[in-house]
DNA sequence: CTATCTTTGTGTAAACTTTACGCATTTATT
DNA sequence: AATAAATGCGTAAAGTTTACACAAAGATAG
């Protein structure tokens, strides 16, 4: 017997901008007049690697480059998922700062766009189960390792990385205990920039130092941030 | 282009007995007198959902039935893992208590073994790094989700779940404490039997309330053992 | 030019958890 | 009867989390 299953593979690309987190889809054309929104994604070549296989799709699709890449989980056990043939589909998660929420609409890139996670349509195939799984990933990795920072500019402020917890968390979060925690860490530093907004004392602008957080690693450091 | 790439499962069961842990292994004969090492696992069948292929390959060369089994990780950057074609795996782990630590030599299971974690022979493909991962994932997961108790028969002793978390976690916990926490939580119970070892006091044994723990779920309870 | 608004930045006391042990209890063995 | 080995219970100190109060810095309005 031969085997005859296809091999795709898609993403669940994340950006967050002004308290409020998104997800790149893309809008494909079946037939004349259907359109179906899906995720970002495609068959592997017979010699490229699973990674390297998403991120050609997403430069192709959407010509986004991501800052966090990691597989999520092979979607399988849906035998008949497309009706034509058996495809089995390795979903990746990825995450974006918010300098790329504007997509360069190049080459193939125009029929992609960020939808609101709280307004995603009806997808194509499993796709709607695949980022709700991509969704939990995110709200959990958000509090055992310091992704939040992947989905930021390389100088933020502090009250920005506290609404992006409070958005994709769905928590409130006291602000005050909250930078006690993080700044306790190690790896969070104070910069000289400072925000000048028209409202309120200025701000100081932060960024996360990767090197001291390796070295805490090593030193056997495990981050965790808990809000009851 | 056609695509030829094949998908296989693999799986990483764990087993534990007397303070070791043990990974189920097959003995495969390539040729006329080399012998390899490989984990349990074969090709997906067309109409065959992923994880129903992981228990059929199970039944068919170890015959063994498993208590738990999630998804691990799909292996597929590896372009030449099999020289002759392109393979991607996706890899499960899997739990079974000690009672079925001896395999019933059936049919073709007459060449699978249990084979302690710290002994394990060079592996064929990329066993020994899916074997690693799985042995973390078995860590962390400890520490998360109340998984020690499907290496454990039904009614167990404390000291056989304190033994089992030092010897995977590789860390020496206090007895006292751990008792204690493991009892605030609600869901391990004792029962009416005792066990008479030839020495000292003897043992009540205890037992996981799979109903209790649900419903803690539901009221939002969250499973968690730290140990410095 | 001072009062008010808004957001940032720092502190501190109470409640809760974790850690580190001490010791009594129950059996088998000498 | 004394000893050894493992079980079972308790408690004080150290550390963390939670809840909340207030000062500081700039913008705006009167």
């Amino acid at each position: 017997m031969i085997q005859n299953i296809r091999v795709a593979v898609d993403a669940i690309v994340f950006g967050y901008q002004n308290g409020k987190l998104y997800v790149l889809l893309i809008q494909q054309k079946f037939g004349t007049n259907e359109t179906y929104w899906a995720l970002p994604g495609g068959l592997v070549g017979n010699d490229e690697p699973l990674k390297e296989a998403v991120q050609r799709e997403l430069k192709e699709e959407t010509n986004v480059e991501v800052n966090y890449l990691e597989q999520l989980y092979t979607f399988g056990d849906d035998v008949f998922r497309d009706t034509r043939n058996r495809v089995i589909s390795v979903a990746y998660f990825a995450l974006v700062d918010s300098s790329k929420l504007s997509i360069k609409a190049d080459t193939d890139a125009e029929h992609a766009q960020w939808i609101e996670v709280n307004q995603i349509p009806n997808l194509a195939f499993d796709h709607n189960k695949i980022v709700q799984k991509a969704i939990e990933r995110l709200k959990a990795k958000l509090t055992y390792q310091p992704i939040g920072f992947d989905l930021l500019p390389k100088y933020f402020l502090f009250s920005e990385l506290e609404t992006l917890y409070c958005t994709i968390l769905e928590k409130e979060i006291d602000r005050r205990n909250f930078r006690k925690k993080i700044l306790s860490f190690g790896f969070v530093e104070e910069t000289e920039k400072i925000s000048v907004h028209n409202t309120g004392r200025p701000a100081k602008f932060f960024q996360f130092n990767t090197q001291k957080y390796n070295q805490l690693l090593q030193e056997g450091f495990h981050f965790e941030i808990k809000f009851a």
